[in-house]
DNA sequence: AAGTCGGGGTA
DNA sequence: TACCCAGACTT
């Protein structure tokens, strides 16, 4: 959870998870989207699956969780940092876990030409937090790093005053601790614009949802119905012509139900919702697979981007004038 | 080495 | 608005 999440953020996420899957086994026997269901809202979808696959493998095995970052770097969502993490904080193993903050910190007290996030870099930071690293107390090391880093040696107005380690900081005696670490050149890429089509399709009080593939975008989450667009003209035609097609017909017309706005980091989104009542037409439904229909009170137990339950506020009125059920 | 993956806090 | 968060994985 703490994989690029701030650590308040994910406090109450912890705390429900941990109630429901107490232990490896638990969360290897449970069903993908109650996982899921718990992750909603955190981000990054694919590290749950990773989390669960992870469970599963060990809970396979003799349910033992290694204590090695050797061993722990094996399984899906392990990178070298959480593997050193885990060993050094769970199993006092004598390994560096260099997260962003330590980064931070160490490059700013050696004066680090390159790139945090170039390999070069972050090589050289690993070895330089490897020979720093405690012989007694490797776990309380590293968490005491991230500890100074997250509320000293900051990003922006680091309080250098504060500082135990200002006297051998190389940044702080040439006055560059708010130039460090040097950023990468891609880092001010400015988001692209996108535009799409979010149509809820009502039947018998019913919407109809899918769900996202495994990996990608918002990986295993149902949605409803989506359309890339250009320019909003189009949006009714072609929102028009997916019922069609999925083999529906338009019962009424399709009504705006407002838009969206949402930001992610590397696109910004605007949905225009549309609500429409449809009903089976003549052959087969030919629905983009796996969906299902669902009343309020389903819809509100699926897993669901952030975007979608906006999206799902936003026409919350023109979809109760649909005649979707109502519950609670 | 570069791209992708979320959502929110902060100055 | 821009940056970054107890990063990992794919191409």
């Amino acid at each position: 959870m703490l994989q690029q999440t701030r650590v308040d953020t994910v406090i109450a996420y912890y705390e429900r998870f941990l109630h429901r899957f107490p232990d490896i086994q638990a969360l290897a026997a449970a069903d993908q989207e109650d996982v899921l269901k718990h992750w909603e809202g955190l981000g990054y979808y694919r590290r749950i699956d990773h989390l669960h696959r992870a469970a599963q493998m060990i809970s396979e095995d003799d349910g033992v969780i290694p204590s090695s970052a050797e061993e722990l770097r094996r399984y899906p969502g392990v990178g070298d940092y959480t593997a050193a993490a885990i060993a050094s904080i769970a199993f006092n193993q004598r390994e560096a876990a260099v997260d962003g903050n330590i980064a931070r910190v160490l490059s700013r007290l050696l004066g680090l030409c390159d790139s945090v996030r170039s390999t070069r870099g972050l090589t050289l930071l690993r070895d330089r937090a490897s020979q720093l690293l405690s012989a007694n107390r490797p776990g309380d090391f590293n968490q005491a790093w991230m500890d100074l880093g997250s509320a000293i040696c900051t990003p922006r107005s680091p309080n250098c005053p504060a500082c135990p380690l200002r006297p051998w900081c190389v940044a702080a005696r040439d006055g560059l601790a708010t130039m460090l670490p040097v950023r990468m050149t891609d880092s001010d890429r400015r988001p692209t614009e996108v535009a799409a089509v979010a149509g809820i399709l009502v039947d018998g009080g019913k919407m109809l949802v899918r769900r996202r593939p495994i990996g990608g975008l918002w990986s295993g989450l149902w949605e409803f119905p989506t359309l890339d667009l250009e320019g909003r003209k189009s949006a009714v035609r072609r929102l028009r012509r997916l019922i069609d097609q999925t083999g529906f017909s338009l019962v009424g017309r399709v009504r705006s139900a407002g838009r969206v706005k949402h930001q992610l980091t590397h696109r910004s989104l605007t949905f225009y919702v549309y609500v429409a009542c449809v009903e089976p037409a003549n052959g087969l439904v030919r629905t983009l697979r796996p969906w299902r229909w669902v009343t309020n009170r389903g819809w509100k137990r699926l897993a669901v981007s952030t975007a979608h339950r906006k999206v799902f506020d936003s026409a919350q009125l023109a979809v109760t004038a649909a005649g979707v059920v109502r519950v609670g």
